[in-house]
DNA sequence: CTGAAAGCGCTAACAA
DNA sequence: TTGTTAGCGCTTTCAG
């Protein structure tokens, strides 16, 4: 049962005849080392079958290959628990694994809650255990101040995704106003007038630009936005059911509707059957979120497509790179398109 | 840029008066600690909010606080850039990662390629940069003796998920063949008698099981199993369309169809249509895989729901209490319980 | 019951 | 261009 030995740095110096030191000169790109030198260690590495420790090389160095992802923790287990799955997590997954395996570097996910009062508590101790060399952060930790200003603070390097706003960190988002205005202009295009919007959850950054984006496209037509258009929401299936009943009892109902997330946009759609309404004949629904249920959804809905992946693959590449190059703590902001996915939920009103 | 120099166990010594070692014991939970003296340090541990970082731990003590996960890579990437996600990753998250942090640990995922002749220089080379305390297989690592053996050898600790074959390392698995058997009657005893089955991957354990399940479900009833209703399969949905267009072609077509995955039978089900099969009118379909996907389709399948996250949970928590208690490499077999979830896909067959 | 010393595998600073 | 020396923060001996 004894673990055989693994093979450390020291093995590979020997095996090559060169020094320790030499050996992670080569492993690190590091400059000064001849080049049949660094062949005949890299035979060495090769031959041995030698990755260095993580943990080693963390403690050692300055660098712990490590990039700690932080996810609000409350819809996170939600989206699992109901087994609805979790296309953010997928996603991130799907773009930030790739990406750090590129560099060399892991991924891991932390969840915290935004709303516990350990939140700082939380974050600190996810920190101190793992000394990750960069930070990403999601909505609505992306902009929440007590975060950012801890990881400032601590000197890390982090990104923020779905966040715009200057400061500590890269913002790394997509345009939401403009996405919101596209999906609204689609349904003013289709001859829509009677549009409503079923909004995010305040708490979310980008509740107001993506308000903002539909009132500016329904406003640049010469049309008016009826404040009854405009629903509260939070995110969630039973907003979109209340919504659309609230709507539907309107002196004059929307024609088409315009929901801040899949769950609400699903809540819309099945609220719609009970109501005698039909989609798309009746109401045209377009959903912020192109997740795995929207698609599968009857009628399939038009959709929103947040470019997750991509935004976690830059956040982990600016990251990698900045700590490689050993800059000093970045920021700026890095835009990433987003798409739009007509289906069958959208259609021109009746007459 | 300074990184505030994270508080050590040093500090923590000299906030409690005592010796770094004692620090250590009460951290670790090692006896010989007085109740007053645990107090002194526990209360200097909370003031300064220490938490031990995890690669010093890994690398002064024999324990790296990390279990790793090892998943199949094409069809996980698949999955995720298909943006049809992941409930295998999905649930083993939850599962997994929950429980590893009640006890102070984490998990982490590693994606290698079961068909790559790298397949045990990817896995080697991820245990040499972890050292991980644990690893988790799931199919078809679970039974890939390249992986085991590995692991056996490495004196690693390891649960295999969805794996009852005896060996080293803990088998973790639901019974499939039950599951089959379940699934099977439940079309018997809507009134079924043509009942047709679409194959798993053959590479995959489980696959012989859960045939052994439906035939033995039908013999049981006296019945035979015509050999052209065992469709062959790979677990996609092409395959799941495949099957179809080949049974409904049969003299006499079967009645129902039971699916060894999600992707099968909506493949199924989508194939079902433009024959001019209705479902569960002409047809009835039942799922091997309880997904979001297959909840949301219309009409929502019938399903097994494995239980994902329970073995994941219950493998960590194998993993870490034997890891905790210092047992050698364990091995032992634990069976889990599946759901049946019967939804609207299923009725009695058309007279 | 508590403390002191050694070392885990690596990198950073310094020599050579 | 290469090698040598300290640690990094912890746990594990082994003393007290």
């Amino acid at each position: 049962m004894q673990k055989k030995r693994a093979i450390t740095i020291k093995d590979v110096a020997a095996e090559a005849g060169v020094s320790l030191q030499t050996v992670s000169r080569v492993i690190n790109k590091g400059p000064n080392v001849t080049a049949p030198v660094q062949d005949r260690v890299r035979a060495a590495i090769d031959k041995l079958g030698y990755v260095p420790s993580l943990a080693a090389r963390r403690l050692g160095g300055s660098r712990s290959y490590l990039i700690l992802a932080f996810n609000d923790e409350r819809p996170t287990l939600e989206g699992w628990q109901s087994r609805r799955g979790n296309d953010w997590v997928d996603q991130m997954l799907y773009g930030g694994m790739l990406k750090c395996a590129e560099h060399g570097y892991r991924m891991l996910f932390e969840l915290v809650d935004s709303h516990s009062d350990q939140l700082e508590a939380q974050v600190r101790a996810a920190l101190s255990a793992l000394h990750p060399d960069g930070v990403i952060l999601t909505p609505p930790h992306s902009e929440d101040d007590r975060i950012t200003d801890l990881l400032h603070q601590g000197g890390l390097i982090f990104a923020r995704l779905g966040s715009h706003r200057e400061g500590e960190g890269f913002a790394v988002y997509m345009d939401d106003e403009a996405a919101a205005r596209r999906a609204t202009e689609h349904l003013l295009d289709l001859g829509h007038t009677r549009i409503a919007y079923v909004q995010g959850h305040p708490e979310y950054a980008m509740s107001p630009d993506r308000l903002r984006g539909f009132t500016g496209a329904i406003e640049a037509r010469g049309l008016t936005v009826d404040p009854a258009y405009l629903q509260p929401g939070d995110f969630t299936y039973e907003a979109g059911i209340a919504a659309l009943n609230t709507l539907a009892a309107l002196e004059t109902p929307p024609s088409a509707v315009l929901a801040s997330s899949d769950e609400m946009a699903l809540g819309v759609l099945h609220a719609a059957g009970p109501l005698g309404l039909s989609v798309p004949g009746d109401l045209s629904v377009v959903s912020f979120d192109d997740t795995p249920t929207v698609r599968m959804s009857v009628p399939a809905l038009t959709a929103i497509r947040q470019p997750i992946a991509a935004m976690t693959a830059k956040a982990a590449e600016l990251l990698i790179e900045s700590k490689t190059r050993g800059d000093p703590p970045g920021n700026g902001r890095f835009l990433l398109p987003f798409d739009f996915v007509v289906r069958a939920s959208t259609a021109p009103p009746r007459r």
